[in-house]
DNA sequence: GGTAGCAATGTAAAGCTTTACATTCACGAG
DNA sequence: CTCGTGAATGTAAAGCTTTACATTGCTACC
């Protein structure tokens, strides 16, 4: 048998006893069912809400099969806003559906992640939203393929609708706009091109470099998995590369962090002896003097796509598009960018 | 009748009848209970194995009334790491037991708050680590002196152990390293003291005062809920004091920034014309020039506690003590505080 | 007036697991 | 040989809601 100790809360069972009526005729007056009495479903829903009857999700769930319960959001991080700020966003408006979003960290771990995939998809949720670990494994795409799913930030090649920030043009305006001050020695600290919107600003800074007559070939650059750790030593690395580089654009996540400290901690002057664009989150750069030239992308903006996305894939709906949805990003010009210094050895 | 699109997920019936035993005896070698012949349970474990079953999470919930399959995570704001970063361990530590987190976010209002703990009532969540919003409604109180809880943060007065950052020493600390170094006029930027934690670190800085031989009475002091903007007007107000103050004291989440903002646009030179101590995350810090002397509090520290106190409630644990789990914040100096400056007017 | 049809309500099954209680079987003791 | 004992397994109920289908009772129309 199942729970002995009896709680107290009502169920349908009380509030039909009760009333007197059945417990189908208690379900459909408080689900707003049009097969019953106005009058009755009225007295039904003021007795429930006086003995502060709530139904009970898991009985709701089990006996739907699916509902608009529970949805997950498995990411790999959460430490960098991209992340924290998109998250909270979704679960304020998810919660407004009365749906509840269950956080799911990967830490960028594959088996991690098919493991918490697998006890998700056990506690029948409706749908999720992923940011696909780096390695994903195909067992993890096979459980995503039969879900209803959005992606967020990341790509996967499952066929979904995704949300994703509209990352090349920004990165190619951003080359452009170094190229446009007289850099000629630009490096790059960026996330690795086997993650999605790696890729999409690798092609970027590409398009621009080749836009500004240099060669991407010969640019200096450091993939990394964007840990804070990472791009402090990447950083250190790319200013002290031979062609010692008169711009530095960083993009991703906490690579950010890292690359500030490491920049600061070189003793270089900015914008005198290294122009700097970093890709991220304003809160960061209150306390940078000169203030950084950014780019920035609307987190609420993209919470809203992506909730908005879920919904709908939810519904089934035939009108939505299985490709990337974008949401476009801004370059702020500011006093960290400027013509290359004339103080170099 | 419930789905009727009997999806493909095998459950104990399946395998029970595949094998030609009864779903008890399924069910008890899957839970490793004792009475089932060590053979066959191996046999009935590698077939639920070869075909990936997953015991319905809904379906437990529900026999046993309650699991530990869902907990809640209750917070006000996620836009901080002292909520990002902890709610990313707890959720990472509690995915190890195959617990789900449920993140919801009350925005600090009330009404909200109650509405989302009745939710997860209504989920059957086994517990949940709140940090309650500033004006926590009785109703609320009831319902979480019903349930295994664990408070973070903020304290709200329930029966409850709770994990607080231990604040009212290090706020001490803060101010004298201040008076020592010669500051009279200290301002002091915080959270309001309807919050446990706001309390607690007016304490402490009152503490402060007095043993530097100070009236607090007279100390210029904002009290906010803890936003960008509101820290920015605040400490604005604050800077431009009759007694134009020489140094301040920020606490508390997202105030750091707004702080620092203002700060920033002030024109003050640090730590010239002003000495600045923050409370809050590294992250930010990197920017500044000159590094800022900061308090600081172990994240991962803070959400261990809460993942084990969380934990020990749910398996009712005799020897839990109900009162506060303090961790110790950090003091740490660096170039943001100086004597106070010759340039006053 | 009789019956078709509709609206309102009731009955019971399904969703999936766990577990108390019942049953079976084998073996040892009397 | 019988019966008790205990281990292994089966049966069925409970947990709570939703909903297909059955039933009831009425209106309205021919």
């Amino acid at each position: 048998m199942g729970g002995r100790t009896r709680r107290s809360p009502v169920g349908v069972v009380d509030l039909a006893r009760d009333l007197g009526v059945s417990t189908a005729t208690v379900s459909r007056a408080l689900n707003n069912s049009a097969s019953v009495r106005p009058e009755l479903a009225e007295r039904i829903r003021a007795y429930a809400e006086s003995r502060g009857y709530v139904p009970n999700r898991l009985a709701r769930g089990l006996s739907a099969s699916t509902t608009r319960a529970f949805v997950g959001f498995v990411i790999p991080y959460v430490d960098t806003p991209a992340y924290s700020a998109v998250a909270a966003e979704c679960a304020r408006l998810l919660s407004r559906d009365g749906t509840h979003m269950i956080l799911t960290i990967t830490g960028n771990d594959p088996e991690r992640e098919l493991q918490q995939l697998r006890e998700l998809v056990a506690s029948r949720i409706a749908g999720l939203i992923i940011s696909p670990s780096t390695g994903i494994l195909a067992e993890s795409r096979q459980i995503l393929s039969g879900l209803p799913v959005v992606e967020l930030h990341r790509a996967c090649g499952i066929r979904a609708p995704g949300v994703f920030s509209d990352d090349e043009q920004v990165m190619t305006d951003g080359v452009l706009h170094l190229a446009g001050l007289g850099h000629t020695d630009i490096a790059y600290l960026g996330t690795p091109r086997e993650l999605s919107n790696g890729a999409t600003r690798w092609r970027g800074i590409c398009r621009g470099m080749e836009r500004a007559g240099l060669d991407p070939g010969r640019m200096p650059v450091r993939l990394l998995e964007p840990t804070r750790e990472n791009a402090r030593i990447g950083a250190e690395e790319l200013l002290a590369t031979p062609g010692r580089p008169s711009a530095l654009l960083v993009s991703g996540g906490a690579l950010s962090v890292g690359a500030a400290e490491a920049v600061h901690g070189s003793g270089r002057r900015i914008p005198d002896d290294l122009s700097l664009v970093v890709y991220g989150d304003p809160a960061w750069f209150v306390l940078s003097d000169p203030p950084l030239t950014t780019i920035q992308v609307s987190y609420s903006g993209l919470a809203r796509k992506a909730a908005e996305l879920l919904s709908r894939v939810l519904d089934a709906d035939p009108d939505l598009s299985q490709g990337p949805h974008l949401v476009a990003p801004e370059l702020r010009l500011a006093g960290s960018t400027g013509p290359p210094g004339t103080a170099r050895p």
